[in-house]
DNA sequence: AACCAGGCTTC
DNA sequence: GACGTGCCTGGTT
């Protein structure tokens, strides 16, 4: 019969001495189903070092065949390596675990000069040989089977001829379910160890909510709650599980919790098969997908703070002010007292709900990620960039005949960057911020960039391009491998943006292409980084020296011609120019795609904007009144709360208001409420990581320090953590101060450290421009200045 | 003055 | 389970 499927997933799995590649479907009536191929086997290359050595190693290899999973096939076959015409050895074998140890046996064969492509998992192999790319539909010849009764799925099939995609676009039905823990935390970070997880909360795509709490003694046993938990997904099958930095937080913790009790977390598609930590550090389940949202968020460049809120409020799912928000080291109060119990339970469903809206809004981006990369839906969020990139170019690569290189470990070779203009300081009004389109990109086309097309010997300007500063050559033609995926990604993008011109902006069509485009426009823009990177496998540093080069250039001239015109530039950074907004900024368009060849586009228009001396931060009005800051201390996390809401203010109120003495007023108030124990201690805490071990430190730094003092309290930290401290009387160096926020009364507090090191210095950073003295923000004065008459200076 | 460390999130 | 470099800052040595 003939099946039409949406694929979700591909597994594999050993049966007797055969392979089955498992294909994890929603067949077209609705059923969750597996499609099982007996078919495929694993593969890899063996390049010689001659081709005159080819029969030879041919006949060497074939006696390497062992029973175990004997090499089914060896043929020399043609391929391409770095774009250069080669003979290679193909070697079949059965077991796809055999590949690593035929692999080894092989490397050490007289006249190899490598094997390649034998560190692909079997079933992305299988991915890339067929095209099966995840979340998308294909129709197939299969036959049913009888389904095995470890499956937890409807139907099970076997494949009996080709897969064969379809032109659909639109997504079946899939059941998704958000889920979000609560942790009791009276000391700090929870530890699974010792606290337990006291509420689950849960959405799924119907809407329903459930919440499931900890019971018996002190409402702090939850081994019901885990097995609840269990019960809730067994019965509705979710075929994707969603969370927000599930894969860092709720599942190894749930996992730990269940380890305690002695309960198996059975909660996927195979009987007994347990969440494990897997590829690129996500949890994988089983028959299920499982979506960290958290990782997906990454690449919402315009919001600064990642945290559930935040994002929910900048997708519009939920408005921070609409909703219960609890310090997460408060959770454990709110849990312990029966008045705001349910107030924390109204937290924790807010976040279930944020979490299922963030899921409704960028699912459909990550499903076209995946169907792009060819990666499973819950790998391609945890995968990082690079990884993303890399699957995409390994698929054209199979496409184009090319080997795939391995993944070699290189040192760590540092190279020069971008340009970033000194601002021009002080307050300017009307400023447009310019940016060139995909900067990096274009260069790598323009110029043709990649190994496989640089020239080491002789090449005039006729047929190579000759980088500035640098003085490397690349050939003009033909187009190397980086340049024909570039162009295809953005003819791609090109011919989506068109056919969505012909869609109705509210259709179901319109937003998933919209989608689509956007994730090839993500492919396209981390190709430099990627090309730069030592772990890629396309590696190359002359390249992405080059790329900087160019970039470096581009905007140089791109300066010239602005000050041609006559255009005044603030301020620029990479691929950006901050400049006056005058009618002349058109002219300035066009000339730089004239003469430079790359198209800049207006990105931003401020009203007013304020830039220090620093580079890299800047506070900028916007036409709908609100206020960017970029860089500055407002926008860390190592930095008091405190600090950080008098910075804001005063940003706020020097740019709006334009009044000096309203913001000196405004940190005066904060100077006398701290000194007189108005503040409260959590707006003192300090927050900063610990990133490796505590005796790896060479410097006492305060975090660490602060560290080192919980343990001696009985507490655990562990490499990732946050510490949280408070500086307290005494003398001595800060470090020697800095105490667990914990273990800290607030009468104990250096009340001048949080003056002079946090508050003065964060008001100061901007105030300091407009004259305003240390002195002034810690008594109060009768200045009248304001903004403007200082503001013109610069 | 020269260095190291951090810059991000979940509870 | 690292896409790049550049920059700022505080604290220690």
């Amino acid at each position: 019969m003939i099946l039409r499927f949406y694929v979700l997933d591909v597994s594999y799995e050993v049966v007797g001495r055969e392979p089955h590649i498992l294909i994890w479907a929603i067949s077209e009536d609705g059923e969750r189903i597996v499609i099982r191929d007996k078919n495929f086997r694993p593969y890899f290359y063996v390049i010689p070092s001659n081709e005159g050595e080819l029969s030879r190693l041919l006949s060497e290899v074939r006696r390497l065949s062992n029973v175990r999973s004997p090499i089914i096939n060896a043929e020399v076959v043609n391929k391409r390596f770095f774009g250069r015409p080669i003979k290679v050895i193909k070697v079949t074998t059965v077991i796809p675990e055999a590949v690593r140890e035929y692999r080894e046996a092989i490397k050490k064969l007289k006249g190899v000069a490598d094997v390649v492509e034998a560190d692909i998992r079997f079933s992305m192999r299988y991915i890339i040989d067929r095209d099966l790319t995840p979340c998308s539909w294909f129709e197939a010849e299969v036959a049913e089977m009888r389904k095995r009764p470890s499956l937890r799925v409807s139907k099970e099939y076997e494949l009996v001829g080709n897969v064969k995609p379809l032109q659909i676009h639109k997504p079946p039905d899939i059941r998704v379910l958000a889920f979000d823990i609560e942790v009791y935390n009276p000391r700090g970070t929870p530890k699974p160890e010792r606290d337990p997880v006291i509420i689950i909360s849960l959405m799924n795509s119907e809407g329903d909510l459930n919440v499931i709490k900890a019971s018996g003694n002190e409402f702090r046993s939850d081994a019901k709650l885990i097995s609840d938990f269990i019960n809730y997904i067994h019965t509705y099958d979710p075929d994707v599980i969603v969370g927000y930095n599930s894969n860092g937080f709720d599942w190894p913790y749930l996992l730990e919790r269940s380890k305690i009790h002695g309960i198996q977390l059975d909660v996927g598609r195979v009987v007994g098969g347990v969440p494990r930590t897997s590829v690129y550090g996500h949890i994988s389940i089983p028959g299920r997908l499982n979506v960290d949202l958290y990782d997906l968020a990454e690449e919402i460049s315009e919001v600064k703070i990642k945290s559930l809120d935040v994002v929910a409020e900048y997708l519009g799912v939920m408005k921070r002010i609409e909703r219960v928000l609890i310090p997460w080291y408060e959770i454990y109060r709110y849990w312990d007292d029966p008045s705001r119990r349910e107030l924390l339970i109204k937290y924790s469903l807010d976040d279930v709900k944020s979490t299922k809206g963030i899921a409704d809004k960028i699912l459909p981006f990550a499903m076209q990620l995946s169907s792009l990369t060819g990666l499973p839906l819950d790998q391609v969020g945890a995968a990082s960039v690079g990884f993303r990139l890399e699957w995409y170019l390994m698929r054209a690569a199979f496409k184009y005949n090319e080997l795939i290189p391995n993944r070699v470990e290189r040192p760590y070779e540092p190279y020069k960057g971008a340009i970033v203009l000194e601002p021009v300081k002080g307050v300017h009004e009307n400023i447009a911020v310019l940016d060139f389109t995909s900067m990096y990109p274009s260069i790598m086309i323009k110029y043709n960039i990649g190994p496989d097309t640089y020239v080491d010997d002789e090449c005039d300007d006729q047929s190579c391009h000759v980088i500035p500063e640098l003085g490397y050559k690349f050939r003009k033609e033909p187009p190397g491998f980086y340049k024909s995926v570039l162009e295809t990604l953005i003819s791609m993008r090109k011919s989506i943006r068109d056919a969505m011109r012909s869609l109705n902006p509210d259709s179901v069509e319109y937003k998933i292409l919209d989608e689509r485009q956007k994730a090839l426009k993500i492919l396209a823009n981390a190709s430099y980084g990627y090309m730069g990177w030592v772990g890629a496998r396309w590696y190359f540093r002359y390249g992405a020296e080059a790329v900087t080069a160019l970039g470096r250039e581009t905007i140089s001239k791109a300066i010239g011609l602005a000050r041609k015109l006559g255009i005044r530039v603030i301020y620029g950074d990479t691929d950006s120019l901050f400049v006056e907004y005058c009618p002349k900024v058109d002219e300035f368009i066009k000339l730089v795609m004239d003469e430079l060849g790359l198209e800049i586009k207006v990105d931003k228009i401020y009203r007013r904007v304020f830039f220090t001396e620093a580079k890299k931060r800047y506070i900028g009005l916007t036409l709908n009144n609100t206020v960017d800051i970029v860089g500055f201390e407002a926008v860390r996390g190592d930095w008091a709360e405190i600090a950080k809401e008098v910075q804001e203010s005063v940003a706020y109120t020097v740019l709006t208001e334009g009044k000096v003495t309203r913001a000196i007023e405004l940190v005066n108030n904060v100077v006398k409420d701290l000194k007189e124990g108005r503040i409260s201690l959590d707006k003192l805490v300090i927050w900063k990581t610990i990133t490796k071990p505590l005796d790896e430190y060479e410097v006492s730094a305060p975090h660490v320090s602060a560290a080192k003092r919980l343990i001696e309290l009985g507490g655990k930290v562990d490499v990732g953590d946050k510490i949280g401290y408070v500086v307290v009387k005494g003398s001595g160096p800060i470090s020697s101060r800095a105490y667990p926020y914990i273990v800290v009364r607030i009468e104990d507090v250096d009340v001048d450290y949080y003056i002079d090191h946090q508050i003065i210095p964060a008001a100061l950073r901007i105030l300091e421009y407009f004259g305003v003295t240390e002195k002034q923000l810690r008594t109060s004065s009768k200045t009248t200045k304001t903004l403007f008459d200082f503001g013109k200076r610069g």
